[in-house]
DNA sequence: ATATTTATTAACCAAATGGTTAAACTAATT
DNA sequence: AATTAGTTTAACCATTTGGTTAATAAATAT
């Protein structure tokens, strides 16, 4: 029952496997640059996390962690869904840009291995709309919003916020925009997807 | 100058190496299972196109040229803002259906290699926003169009319709659809984001 | 028919890669 | 101090992988 300095090592590993497997993916990530940018040797990763895989779901659900409480908190939260957009859509944003590899490492991965989601459903915290689609159906109702489904506005303000980020590349050619414009672009954004979403289905 | 079989050969192999590739990206594509795919020997692939590099730029600019003359058409045709989102959205919504793995693979490989874009760039028919842009400008100086920038508009534009596909397995997953759901889904966004974004925008 | 060019294959190769092992090192426990 | 348990490393291993080669088969040109 003796601890030294595993705990650090194993967060170094981490750290590093997080760098390298959310740049490259799983398929282009390799343990030996993992084990280099840790500063250990290729042995340690098997020591602590046994294989690749095992590596990399940790560094997966980790990452999954990150964004899901982001997505519940517009999900279960109490205020108006106008609010909501504002703040969700802003927040997000300012997320994103702290994690800009973020998006992107979970949308290829999830889709290289579709099956995987099934485990993240399982866990506690996992985002559900139910409430979400109740408050906006009672909006509609009310007259606060124009008639509109829950879920598509859902996939709306997630496509809005999210997409940005994973198209970048894209969105800087067309767009001509070196780094600096593109953040520009996306710092905009914080306030414009927002506005862009109430004015589509807030009632005038 | 001789020619037999080639030309079919060459083509199966592209072919091949298309759907292995846009499942699998270029890191996880192997060229055994190209070779196995198109039923022929793993020399031939390298006989035809050199290295795995080069086929992969080969089905690569080959998915490009797919999906820029659709961006063209919104780009650079001469009907109303209004008009071009209506008929955009839904072709493209559609397009994509028949093509689902091509924005995720577009998407994937230019984010592993950004620079990649630059040879595209030089491509005659490599879209531009200018002619999109001035029109929103003078739909909004005409009272059209709310005040909008053009480009975040076209990035809205492009989010809305691409995002879903890229995003699958997570809206699958938020809004526990199954792929038949799923494809519902899809389908009303087809009429669902041109509405979505035109109350956005127009002026009432 | 024969020579020549092109297409195709089986066998092979070197490098890379994920993973293992056995030994050395470190730090606590007795 | 000696034992024990956990940590770290260098060397090694088997498999996979992109790529090559030399020989064969097929087609065309002479």
């Amino acid at each position: 029952m003796t601890k030294k300095k595993d705990i650090n090592t194993e967060s170094q590993i981490l750290e590093a496997a997080k760098n390298v497997f959310q740049s490259k993916g799983m398929d282009g990530a390799r343990m030996q640059e993992i084990a280099d940018k840790a500063g250990i040797n290729k042995a340690m990763l098997h020591y602590y996390y046994r294989s690749k895989q095992l590596l990399f779901e940790a560094v997966f659900k980790n990452a999954f962690a990150l964004i899901a409480p982001q997505l519940n908190s517009i999900l279960n939260d109490d205020s108006s869904i106008e609010d909501k957009i504002i703040t969700f859509t802003s927040n997000y944003i300012s997320f994103i840009s702290k994690h800009p590899y973020l998006p992107n490492f979970i949308i290829q991965e999830l889709n290289r291995n579709p099956n995987f989601i099934l485990k993240l459903k399982e866990n506690q915290g996992f985002p559900t709309l139910e409430k979400f689609k109740k408050q906006v159906e009672q909006e509609v109702a009310q007259g606060i919003l124009k008639p509109i489904n829950g879920e598509q506005l859902f996939i709306n303000i997630l496509s809005l916020s999210v997409f940005p980020f994973v198209a970048k590349p894209l969105i800087q050619a067309f767009t001509n925009a070196d780094d600096k414009a593109y953040n520009q672009i996306i710092e905009d954004r914080k306030s414009e997807v927002s506005k862009f979403i109430i004015n589509s289905i807030k009632t005038s």
